[in-house]
RNA sequence: GGGCGAUUGGCGCAGCGGUUAGCGCGUCUGCUUUACACGCAGUAGGUCGGGGGUUCGAAUCCCUCAUCGCCCA
C-alpha cells in the first residue's frame, strides 16, 4: 500500500482480488478435506435463468449467500457454494424466437422446424449465456465455479429422465385428457402456479335463450336467461344448467332451449353446482372452456365443442361469421348479435377474477387438451420435514404458508407445448398412434406394449414416435440439490455436501421451487435437501413498488458496481435487508457502502502513516483506558454479530459492526489515540499502536464476509497476512479465523472490566458536553479554547493529554481548586467539572435557557422514578434487580439535579 | 371469504415485558482541526395508527377497529 491514494477506488483492487481468489483456488470444494473437525457446509444457489441479467433480487440474494459461505469458511468449514443456471423454457424459447423474427430468420417456429429452432437457441445460449454468472463473479460470489451446472446438461438431462421413468412406473405420472390453463401467447400448458389471479372490472351480460317445446320449436315470448362474462363463449355452450333445488326452473329441466347465434337446440340440466344466488340463477355450460363447465358436462354425457382455439382465436366450430377472429373481437360481434336480435337483456358492471399468464401477461384459457400429470410423491415425509423442524424456515411464519399449499396439493401439470426443454422420455408405437391419433393416448385401453417410457430410446426408433412436450422447466430444477452434485451416483460430492445447509431465495417460489425440491429430496434421496432456509424479502423501489422494467424502477447493478463498487453495492443491500420485510431500495444506501469502504480505507492508511513496527505486542501495563475500553466494545461487537449470524438477521450484524467501527473505534479510540501517537513516550505510542493494529485485524476479519475486496485489500496491504500460517489468513483473509469473544484469561489479563468502561463513558459524555459549550460559545472546532478542569481525583498525564485532545482545548489547566467566575459556563459530570471561561463571549440568557430545559427533564425522570418506588405493588413485585436499577438510576438522576441546580446559581440566576 | 405482514421523529428502519425509545438519511449551525468533505463537531425533531385489556410495569403480550401491502380461494 505504497503511496495510498486519499479515496478507496474500488474498481481495480476488486477485480483484482476476484482474480486471485480465482487463481488460487479459494472458492473450490474438496470433498476430501471434509471430517469432523472440518465439517462441510453447503449451498446450492437458486440458479438464475440462462437468459437473465443481473438484478436487485439476486444481489440480496446472492450477497446473502455469499456472506453465509465466506463467514462458514473462515469458521474453518469445508464449503461448497455451487452456482449454475436454469435453462428458463418459456422464457428462453420467447426471448429467442423474438429475436429470430427480429432478424427475419423466420416468422413462425414451425418455419424452421424443432431441431433448427433449438440449434438457434443453443448458439443463443453459448453467446449470451454467461452474462449472469459474470454478473456474479462481479459481485465478488465465492461460488466454486469449477462446478457449474446447467439444467439442460447431458448429466442433468439423464436424471431428469431418470426421474419421470420412475415416477412413471410407480403410477404417479400419467397423461390425461384435462382442462388446463393455457397460455395463448406462449401456447403451451401452464401449472397452476403459474397463473396470477388478477382482480378485474368486467361485465355481467344476461342474455335469452329461447325455450324450445318438446317438438324443438320456439315457445313464442317464453326464454331463459343466462348471465355471464364471457359472452364469446356462447357460441360453444352444450346446456344451460340449474339447480335442482331452485323452484324458479323445476318446469324446464329436462326440456331444451335454442342457443342464440348458433340456432342449436341444446338441454336444460340440473346440477348442485350451479349457485342459485348467482345472476339468474340460470347459467350457460361451456365444456371446452371453463373447468366448472367440463366437469358439468361429464356428469351429464354432454358433447365437448371447442369454439377457442390453442392461439386464442376462434374456430371453425364457433361459426363462419367468428372464425379466426380473436376472443375479444369475437366477443364484441357475439354481443353486437344479441343485441341486433333483442337478446341481450341487460349489462352489469361486475368485478371478477381472471388469471393471466406470469410469464407472458395474457390472459389464461381454459383448454381441454391432454397433459402429463405428476401425483407428487413423499407428501407426508415432506410435510413433516418442515412441521418438525428437520428442516427451518427463516422466518418461520412462511411454514405455514407451505403447510397449507402441501396439505392442498393438486397435481402438477408437468408438460409443456414447447421445444427448449427436457423432452419426455415416451415413444409412442407408430401403428398405434395412426389408429388412434395423437389424443386418445392417455386412454386407459393402450396396450402398454405400445408406449415405451425409458431413460433410452427404443431399440428400432423407426418404429416409434416420441412425445413432441416438454417437461416443465421445475420439473428439472426441483432436483438441483442433488442432481447438480452427481446423482444418481453415490459421489464424493453427494456423501461430503448433501443435505446441504441453507437455502437463500425469495417467498415467492416456495411453491415453484422450495416445496418441490424437499419432496424430490425426500423421494430420491430420502432426505430432505437443506437444513435452513433463508427468506428473503422482495426488493421494492423507495416508494415500495416492486421492481420492474415496465415501471423503469429497478436500477441496473451493475452500473452500481461501476459507480460505487461491489462491497458498497453488497454493505448498502444488507443494511436495509432486514429479516423477513421487504427492502424498500434506494441508491442512497450504496452510497453510505461506498463511503463505509472508504472511513475503513481511510483509517488504514492513517494507521499507515504513523509507522513503526506492525501487530506489535501489547503490554498490559501500558494500556489506557480508551485502549481497554476499545477492547471491551470490540468484545461487545463481536457477541453481537455472533448472534445475529445465528438468528440469520444479516442487517443486525452489518448495523453492529457499522456502530463499533465508526461510532466507537474511529470517533472515540482513534481520536483519543491521537494522544499517545503524538505524544513523546514512544512505548506508550508503539503500544497504541499494537492496539490499533489488534482492533483493526479484526475488523477486517468481522467485514470480510460483507466486504470482500476491500478487506482483502487491507488485509494484504496492511500486512496483517503476514506472519500468518498459509491457510489462516496467511494467503487470503477468506481463510482467516472468525474472531472469538475474550475468554476470562483474556479479560484478566487486559484488565477489561465495567468500571474501565463506565470510567471512558464518562469521559466521553464530559467531552460532548465541553464541545457543547463550545458551541454555545460559537467557537469553531478547529479553534484552541482555553478549558478550565477540576477533577474529582487525580488523572494521568496521558489521560489529560487525551481530554485536550477531544476538546481540542489549548490550554487545558487542570486545577483542583479552581473558582471560577461568576457566570463561567461549565460541564459536570462525576469525573470532575470542566469550565470553559471565556467570559462575554456566551450568551447567559440561552445557557440559562439550555440548564433550565435540562432541569424540567432531570425533575420529570426523577418523578417518575420515585412514583415508580412509592408504589407498594411494584416494590413487591418487581424483581430485586429491577428494584435495584431503579434506585441506582433515582441517585444518578438525584446527582445531576444537584450539578444542574449548581450550574444554574453559577451563571448568577 | 381465508391466511400472513406492516403501521415508531420529514423519509427509511431497529427495538420482541423494566432502555433516559435508538440508528442511517435528511434538517439546522459551525468547521479544508496534518486518515477521511465519500469527512469532523454540535443541534433540533417522535410517547411508538385508534380503542380496550393483561401486568407492579407494554412500543413490546392479548382483543378489537382502521389503513396499506402480499399470498391463497
Amino acid at each position: 500500500m505504497a503511496d495510498i491514494p486519499k479515496a478507496y477506488e474500488p474498481g481495480a483492487v476488486e477485480a483484482r482480488w476476484y482474480q486471485y481468489w480465482v487463481d488460487q483456488g479459494c472458492f473450490t470444494a474438496d470433498p476430501q478435506r471434509v471430517s469432523e473437525r472440518r465439517p462441510a457446509y453447503s449451498i446450492v444457489i437458486p440458479p438464475p435463468n440462462v437468459t437473465g441479467v443481473l438484478h436487485m433480487g439476486h444481489v440480496l440474494n446472492n450477497t446473502i449467500q455469499d456472506i453465509l459461505a465466506r463467514k462458514a469458511r473462515m469458521d474453518g468449514r469445508e464449503v461448497l457454494w455451487l452456482p449454475g443456471t436454469d435453462h428458463a423454457g418459456i422464457a428462453t424459447q420467447a426471448v429467442v424466437e423474438r429475436t429470430l423474427r427480429q432478424q427475419g430468420v423466420m416468422k413462425h417456429r414451425d418455419d424452421l422446424g424443432r431441431e433448427r429452432l433449438l440449434e438457434h437457441v443453443w448458439q443463443w445460449k453459448e453467446k449470451h449465456g454467461g452474462i449472469i454468472i459474470q454478473q456474479l463473479k462481479k459481485l465478488g460470489c465465492s461460488c466454486d465455479w469449477t462446478r457449474e451446472r446447467f439444467t439442460m446438461d447431458a448429466a442433468y438431462s439423464r436424471c431428469v429422465q431418470k426421474v419421470f421413468v420412475e415416477l412413471y412406473r410407480k403410477g404417479l405420472i400419467y397423461r390425461g385428457l384435462r382442462m388446463v390453463n393455457w397460455d395463448p401467447a406462449a401456447r403451451t400448458a401452464l401449472s397452476d402456479e403459474e397463473v396470477e389471479m388478477v382482480e378485474e372490472s368486467s361485465h355481467l351480460w344476461h342474455i335469452r335463450y329461447p325455450l324450445l317445446d318438446e317438438h324443438g320449436r320456439p315457445r313464442p315470448g317464453e326464454h331463459l336467461v343466462v348471465a355471464t362474462t364471457r359472452p364469446e363463449t356462447m357460441l360453444g355452450d352444450e346446456a344451460v344448467a340449474v339447480n335442482p333445488r331452485d323452484a324458479r326452473y323445476q318446469s324446464v329441466v329436462g326440456g331444451r332451449c335454442l342457443l342464440p347465434l348458433r340456432n342449436k337446440p341444446i338441454p336444460i340440466i340440473a346440477d348442485d353446482l350451479v349457485d342459485p344466488e348467482f345472476g339468474t340463477g340460470c347459467v350457460k355450460v361451456t365444456p371446452a372452456h371453463d373447468p366448472a363447465d367440463y366437469d358439468m358436462a361429464m356428469r351429464h354425457a354432454l358433447p365437448v365443442t371447442i369454439v377457442i382455439g390453442p392461439d386464442g382465436t376462434m374456430t371453425r366450430e364457433a361459426g363462419e361469421a367468428y372464425a379466426g377472429l380473436d376472443a375479444k373481437e369475437a366477443r364484441r360481434r357475439v354481443v353486437e348479435a344479441l343485441q341486433a336480435e333483442g337478446l341481450q337483456v341487460k349489462v352489469e358492471p361486475y368485478v371478477h377474477h381472471v388469471g393471466y399468464s406470469q410469464r407472458s401477461h395474457v390472459a389464461i384459457e381454459p383448454y381441454l387438451s391432454e397433459q402429463w400429470f405428476l401425483r407428487y410423491p413423499s407428501v407426508a415425509a415432506s410435510a413433516s420435514a418442515v412441521e418438525q423442524g428437520r428442516i427451518r424456515f427463516h422466518p418461520d411464519r412462511w411454514a405455514k404458508t407451505y403447510t397449507h399449499w402441501m396439505q392442498n396439493l393438486r397435481d402438477w401439470c408437468i408438460s409443456r407445448q414447447l421445444w427448449w426443454g427436457h423432452r419426455i422420455p415416451v415413444w409412442y408405437r407408430r401403428e398405434a398412434l395412426a389408429a388412434r391419433g395423437r389424443t386418445g393416448v392417455s386412454g386407459a385401453d393402450w396396450d402398454p406394449a405400445d408406449i415405451h417410457c425409458d431413460v433410452n430410446p427404443p431399440a428400432d426408433p423407426e418404429n416409434w414416435e416420441q412425445d413432441p412436450d416438454v417437461l416443465d422447466t421445475w420439473f428439472s430444477s426441483w432436483l438441483w440439490p442433488f442432481a447438480t452434485m452427481g446423482w444418481p451416483e453415490k459421489t464424493g460430492l453427494l456423501q461430503a455436501f448433501y443435505p446441504t445447509s441453507d437455502l437463500v431465495t425469495g417467498p415467492d417460489i416456495i411453491f415453484f421451487w422450495v416445496a418441490r425440491m424437499i419432496m424430490a429430496g425426500e423421494e430420491f434421496m430420502g432426505e430432505a435437501p437443506f437444513r435452513n432456509v433463508y427468506f428473503t424479502g422482495i426488493i421494492r423501489d423507495k416508494l415500495g413498488r416492486k421492481m420492474s422494467k415496465s415501471l423503469g424502477n429497478s436500477p441496473d447493478p451493475l452500473g452500481l458496481i461501476d459507480r460505487y463498487g461491489a462491497d458498497a453495492l453488497r454493505f448498502g443491500a444488507m443494511r436495509s435487508a432486514p429479516l423477513g420485510q421487504d427492502v424498500l431500495f434506494d441508491e442512497k444506501d450504496v452510497e453510505l457502502g461506498r463511503n463505509f469502504c472508504n472511513k475503513l480505507w481511510n483509517v488504514c492508511r492513517f494507521r499507515q502513516m504513523q509507522g513503526g513496527e506492525l501487530e506489535g505486542e501489547i503490554d498490559p501495563a501500558l494500556l489506557t483506558g480508551d485502549d481497554r475500553w476499545v477492547l471491551r466494545r470490540l468484545d461487545a461487537a463481536v457477541r453481537e454479530v455472533d448472534a445475529a449470524f445465528a438468528a440469520y438477521r444479516f442487517n443486525e450484524a452489518t448495523q453492529t459492526l457499522y456502530r463499533f467501527f465508526w461510532s466507537e473505534f474511529c470517533d472515540w479510540h482513534i481520536e483519543s489515540s491521537k494522544a499517545a501517537l503524538y505524544g513523546a513516550d514512544a512505548a506508550l505510542k508503539a503500544n497504541s499502536l499494537a492496539v490499533i493494529d489488534f482492533v483493526l485485524s479484526h475488523v477486517l476479519r468481522l467485514f470480510h464476509p460483507f466486504l470482500p475486496h476491500i478487506t482483502e485489500e487491507l488485509w494484504q496491504g496492511m500486512g496483517f497476512s503476514r506472519d500468518l500460517p498459509e491457510g489462516q489468513g496467511g494467503r487470503t483473509i477468506m481463510t482467516a479465523r472468525w474472531p472469538k469473544p475474550w475468554d476470562g484469561e483474556f479479560q484478566a489479563h487486559y484488565r477489561l472490566d465495567d468500571a474501565i468502561e463506565q470510567r471512558v463513558q464518562a469521559r466521553n459524555d464530559l467531552v460532548v458536553q465541553g464541545r457543547n459549550l463550545r458551541r454555545e460559545g460559537n467557537l469553531a472546532a478547529n479553534r484552541k479554547v482555553r478549558f478550565v478542569f477540576k477533577p474529582v481525583e487525580a488523572w494521568s498525564e496521558h489521560e489529560l493529554a487525551a481530554l485536550r485532545l477531544l476538546l481540542n482545548a489549548d490550554p487545558l489547566e487542570v486545577d483542583g481548586a479552581y473558582v471560577p467566575p461568576k457566570g463561567t459556563p461549565a460541564a459536570r459530570s462525576a469525573l470532575g467539572e470542566l469550565y470553559l471561561p471565556l467570559e462575554g463571549l456566551i450568551n447567559i440568557d440561552a445557557e440559562r435557557g439550555r440548564l433550565q430545559k435540562a432541569l424540567e427533564k432531570i425533575d420529570s425522570e426523577i418523578a417518575r422514578i420515585e412514583a415508580k418506588l412509592q408504589n407498594a405493588a411494584f416494590a413487591a413485585k418487581a424483581p430485586p434487580a429491577v428494584l435495584e436499577e431503579q434506585r441506582k438510576r433515582l441517585a444518578e438522576w438525584q446527582g445531576k439535579r444537584q450539578q444542574s441546580l449548581a450550574a444554574l446559581e453559577h451563571l448568577g440566576s
